[in-house]
DNA sequence: CTATGTGAATGGATTCACAGCC
DNA sequence: GGCTGTGAATCCATTCACATAG
């Protein structure tokens, strides 16, 4: 078990997890790093490397059992949790991912989703109830939420930020255009489909 | 100007002109790498050396000019172009991708959609026409779509991104949880929110 | 003989540091 | 003085290669 835990080698874990859990129900018992490689196009020793930092899962000449591998990483991840999460800006955006079915499986639950809209506040927007923005750090604590969706637009996206941290908010995903600045204590991932767009068509 | 230019270089080229986009609009005509760099949380010979790759931008002593590195980097990302797109798979997702009002700004148009089921072919999806998924490539090849967002269920999505790539389709948006597996001449970035979702809570 | 776990080597992006120009 | 452009140094993830365990 080390210490330091590249960044990189979280995010792949997801994929692993993914992966195990179709090989659990097709039933197979065990799998080496070297196919669970081929299969993610990626290196063997990279698969060995990366589950080398949550301990000796695996067992030489043998590979990794399955079940219990896909058990350890769902640990690790927090998928046996049912985590607390908020979306805050129900827009679109906010609205579709409110909507999407698949947050239960991914060990989180939409605790609670706001908005400063007169017209949303007290009204339930995809089977939940919309709270004032301005309540934010109330729900937040009373709801012991540690991850925020961040789907406001991108001139609000600054000041509301520092009020989730403030609030104790853990994670931030933010939807928002806006380089998120706050204490390094709270991790932030970017989802930024302009982004992606615009580097995609740099390379056609 | 250089032969290879890292991906990340390009992926922060956006970002790079979403803001001078905004200091434009403010009325300033100069800006040095290193402002640039501290409002975008960034290094400043990383600003430097990113679009030195494009060419002596700048004029030393004086920073940048930000109308003209504005549109220079509006022409490296074809802004300027309006490259047909198409979206593959009308579920939610792949809806809510067709009402996004931002393609336009990114220099992008939605020259198509495809579904495979009855009730939506020939239909108009958020002002769009749906076309039948098995008419992709004739599709594909007279609209002149380069460019791709794959929104189709996890099972079906590597074989049609095998069917966009014999399309001539250049690169491709994968929204699908799906590692996929073409030729390295076809650009594949992926938008995975259950890997940004797992990912998040392993550091709360 | 098979396959893990890991120190060492590699590769590539970031950062430093400074020569050169305004 | 101020600031760019860039080779050199650094940092960090990936890959190699092998000692070790089953």
């Amino acid at each position: 078990m080390k210490k330091y835990i590249p960044e990189e080698t979280v995010a792949r874990l997801p994929v692993y997890h993914r992966y195990l859990l179709s090989l659990s129900k097709q039933g197979v018992k065990n799998i080496s790093s070297k196919k669970l490689a081929n299969i993610l196009k990626i290196n063997d020793s990279q698969v060995r490397k990366d589950l080398s930092y949550f301990g000796k899962l695996g067992k030489q000449g043998a590979g990794y059992e399955v079940n219990s591998l896909c058990t350890t990483i769902a640990k690790i991840l927090k998928l046996d949790q049912a985590q607390a999460v908020c979306i805050v800006g129900m827009g679109s955006l906010g609205s579709a991912l409110a909507a999407y079915k698949g947050f239960g499986q991914l060990g989180l639950k939409i605790a609670a989703v706001f908005d400063k809209s007169e017209n949303k506040i007290s009204h339930t927007i995809r089977g939940h109830l919309c709270h004032d923005i301005a309540k934010l750090a109330a729900v937040i604590k009373s709801e012991k939420i540690e991850i925020a969706l961040l789907t406001v637009p991108a001139e609000a996206a600054q000041e509301i930020a520092e009020n989730l941290v403030a609030a104790g908010i853990k994670a931030i995903l933010n939807f928002t255009p806006v380089k998120l600045f706050v204490t390094d204590k709270v991790m932030v991932n970017n989802v930024d489909l302009a982004v992606e767009l615009k580097t995609l068509s740099f390379f056609t």
